[in-house]
DNA sequence: GCCAACGTTGGC
DNA sequence: GCCAACGTTGGC
């Protein structure tokens, strides 16, 4: 899961009283996709930090809450307020995540590109801008490998 | 249903 | 700040 570092960082998730977030304000179908059905309470997730001075992977979450409607779809004061979401048939989704723990260093999406056994990753597709997307098993532990 | 125009993401 | 690559919108 991507977040700019300017907006919320894994510090910020860490320095939350309980460690956990509502991950709000995604708006993209894809994304909002597995959240809704693939992401299971326990599930491990990387935090991918984007559009920052060293993009990549910084640490690990893990589900805390599986799907339920995005609140600040209903809010129109908030920047992702969203008129045709309606509260009786919610259009955006999201998950609660948990802190586990930082990565030892951050593992650069340069880093990641030099990786030939990664070159198939989901991340590492050409223009790929989905804010959720999966990791296989395979990719989780060589990433870690790394660490 | 097509597709041009526009908006967004995010690396560089 | 640039721009490639998408996604969305809306006229037709």
């Amino acid at each position: 899961m991507k977040s700019e570092p300017s907006e919320f960082s894994i510090d910020d998730l860490k320095s939350n009283p309980d460690k956990t977030e509502p991950w709000d304000g995604v708006r993209n179908y894809q994304a909002r996709n597995m959240m809704r059905d693939e992401m299971k309470k326990g599930d491990l997730v990387f935090f991918y930090h984007s559009n920052c001075d060293m993009p990549g992977v910084v640490g690990i979450m893990t589900i805390n809450k599986e799907g339920y409607p995005d609140p600040t779809a209903f809010d129109p004061n908030d920047k992702h307020f969203d008129p045709k979401s309606d509260p009786d048939k919610p259009r955006w989704i999201l998950v609660d995540v948990k802190y586990k723990r930082k990565l030892k260093r951050t593992i650069s999406l340069a880093e990641l590109k030099e990786q030939k056994y990664l070159e198939n990753m989901k991340l590492l597709q050409r223009g790929n801008r989905l804010s959720v997307m999966p990791v296989t098993k395979k990719e989780w532990d060589y990433i870690l490998s790394l660490e």
